[in-house]
DNA sequence: TGTACATCAGTGAACGCGCGTTCACTGATGTAC
DNA sequence: TGTACATCAGTGAACGCGCGTTCACTGATGTAC
């Protein structure tokens, strides 16, 4: 159904001509996704593209349901670009994990609400009969994964002798399982509880903004949610240097 | 469009009819959007009704929107009547603020997961060209006025002497004036602050559930609720008597 | 109480539009000898 | 290098389906005298 991920230097421009072609339809796609709301007509996109024909776009993508398979792996993809950039940002002081989870807040807000259709593709109510592919599993896991790192991580961990760790009582704690089996075992279980909810957090917040419940209600969205991110962090145990 | 909210004792049989069959209407509109998915249809509902024709929808509600408007706002009705029952329940300790921060909670994740897509409808993406009817608000507000009460009502501050208040800065603050309008002058910011975040983290671990984030990654939903519910309350400032 | 008229629920056909997918085809681009 | 054949991009018509909304209508239920 699609090329080679690794393009050997025998592309001959028929090839070339695919992948870029390929890539026109789904900016189209998006674009018009975007713009026209919700439905996803294959229909108007060939128009746009000025083909003469749908039927021309079934070279390049088996049905609809492919299509909308492609938007979502590259949101998700997107997303999780601007979220590593911001954990990866040089500016930000890496032994601080308190600010460089506000760093990380703000990179998957500004991505939110730059790509409204897009965030609300992968967030949003799910899709009439479409089924989740699972090729996208591994890009939606890049946020939760940078969140957990930066919880679970030894620089960023509060572990002064003084705090004290928060209980978590026995149920909780067992139905972290399908996630500790992929974490070392000495992680402790309430920084696990923590990046969860920490996600968790970020992703009601975003949505409350994007999806439009908290207009009328907030006046600087941007200084809330910073406030919002700071408080959720620290209270969930993230340290800071100052 | 519609007949008088209060109906005198003159009701005639036509206008009782008619109120009856506006509610059948809505409730195979209710089912149909839970069975097949998204799309709302006005010819599908006429069918499922016995209706000979679509038209005769129409002497019901002017237009498809009109519907949709009124599932909406049954949606949040119902939502709200959940979590104010929740509340008032006669069993939990009206003096202490967490277990009836929990309570509330596990009654609107209850609600949603009975009615995943009347969730969806209200806080999932917003719909391609429909706009929010005015009327919404104050069925939508009913849930947050709850949360708010509960944190900057007297029997549930935590206003122990040796805690001390988080600092908000000026930016967040004057953010929340649309709200704070509305409130008794010597309500504390960040009790406000602290109520909003916790609406923001409830709407937004109930999505994660029902649009489907936590499957494979959460094994008892339930229990991990419960716990994050706790965490998050008490690290908001709820107080319990234990 | 009985009749004449107004109201309104429901009908059925039509308008004009959209959609995804299939299929046999033309003609250009590549490949093998 | 030149020719014969295979591959594949794009065409255009058709299938079969869906939809919301309008409109002139029939016939039953209510109302006023």
């Amino acid at each position: 159904m699609c090329p080679p991920d690794h393009p050997s230097k025998a592309t001959t421009a028929r090839q070339r001509a695919r992948i870029e072609f390929t890539a026109e339809i789904k900016a189209v796609a998006r674009r018009q996704l975007a713009e026209s709301g919700a439905a996803l007509s294959l229909r108007a996109v060939a128009r746009e593209l000025g083909l003469g024909s749908v039927s021309a776009l079934y070279r390049y993508f088996p049905s609809r349901d492919a299509l909308l398979t492609a938007l979502i792996l590259d949101g998700y993809a997107s997303l999780g670009d601007a979220a590593e950039a911001a954990h990866a940002a040089p500016d930000t002081d890496r032994a601080d994990a308190l600010e460089r989870w506000v760093g990380i807040c703000h990179a998957v807000r500004d991505w939110a609400l730059a790509h409204p259709h897009e965030y609300a593709l992968i967030y949003g109510s799910p899709l009439h009969g479409y089924a989740a592919a699972r090729d996208t599993v591994t890009q939606a896991a890049r946020v939760p994964s940078l969140i957990g790192a930066l919880f679970t991580g030894l620089p960023g961990r509060d572990d002064r002798p003084g705090a004290t760790r928060p209980v978590i009582p026995d149920d909780a704690r067992q139905s972290l399982a399908p996630l500790l089996t992929g974490l070392p075992r000495d992680t402790p279980d309430d920084l696990v509880m923590g990046s969860l909810m920490a996600w968790t957090y970020l992703f009601g917040a975003i949505s409350f903004e994007v999806f439009g419940h908290r207009r009328d209600i907030i006046a600087d969205p941007r200084a809330f949610f910073d406030h919002e991110a700071r408080r959720l962090g620290s209270a969930l145990g993230l340290a800071t240097r100052r």
